[in-house]
DNA sequence: AAAACAGTTGAATAAATGTTCAATTGACAA
DNA sequence: TTGTCAATTGAACATTTATTCAACTGTTTT
């Protein structure tokens, strides 16, 4: 009696099931980390910018160009994509150059294409 | 004059990088659909399912027992995740059992954890 | 020093999204 | 049939997020 702990409006659950998943579930802190990493790439903008990134290296401009885009919209998402280590910058004068922060967002990138291309088969 | 097709406020830009960045870049629609994949898995309480779900089949009462939320917000997310594939489920009586829908989405997890533990040895 | 330009920034607006709440569906038990 | 419970649903609300706009940095050029 007293405050349940549980906010669930259930009745009955499975509590081996239940104990058992507990076990495997990760750090909170991890889960979020992973959650942002994909948040990163969620966004239509974001992907276009990782895509054009996978082997070219742009300045803001370019990438406004392509996209069609004002420079400071692409650089707002840029910005997002650097806090978390997506891309990397290199500054040149009065310009800024873009690229992959590193092959771990290639895989991912190229991992989810898989994904995609498979559904696309059903 | 006229109507410039270029939004961008720019002046210069790089041709050859341009022309050769745009040869490279993925059929608008699949880049959608990547996106959306990555939204799928973009929200704490989602990828907390995926984490779930990764060596568990589970109710919606299990997960909303673990999580400690309401089924119906648990359910609202379920929805999400079965509409973008990530999870399959199965009736049985009153209860329905969700469970990962393929191994490609157990990879892409595991690809994303790798990338940001990485990140936390920096 | 002043003008010009690439890029960034913060605040405001507009759009998308997550959770809550109340009502509903469908399966089982009495 | 009636009641109960797991789960789903839609609308309302609250929060987050993307883009726009205007102002501002910092670098180069004249």
């Amino acid at each position: 009696m007293g405050k349940n702990e549980l906010e669930c409006d259930c009745e009955v659950i499975h509590i081996e099931k239940v104990e058992k998943a507990k076990k495997s579930i990760l750090d909170e802190e991890k889960l979020l980390l992973i959650a942002d990493f994909y948040k990163a790439m969620s966004d239509s903008t974001r992907i276009k910018i990782i895509n054009l990134l996978e082997n070219n290296e742009l300045c803001v401009c370019d990438i406004s160009v392509i996209l069609n885009m004002t420079k400071s919209a692409v650089s707002h998402q840029l910005k997002n994509l650097r806090e978390m280590n997506l891309i990397k910058s290199r500054k040149q004068g009065k310009e800024v150059w873009y690229s992959l922060a590193d092959e771990h967002v290639k895989e991912v990138f190229d991992i989810s294409l898989e994904h995609i291309m498979e559904k696309d088969d059903d």
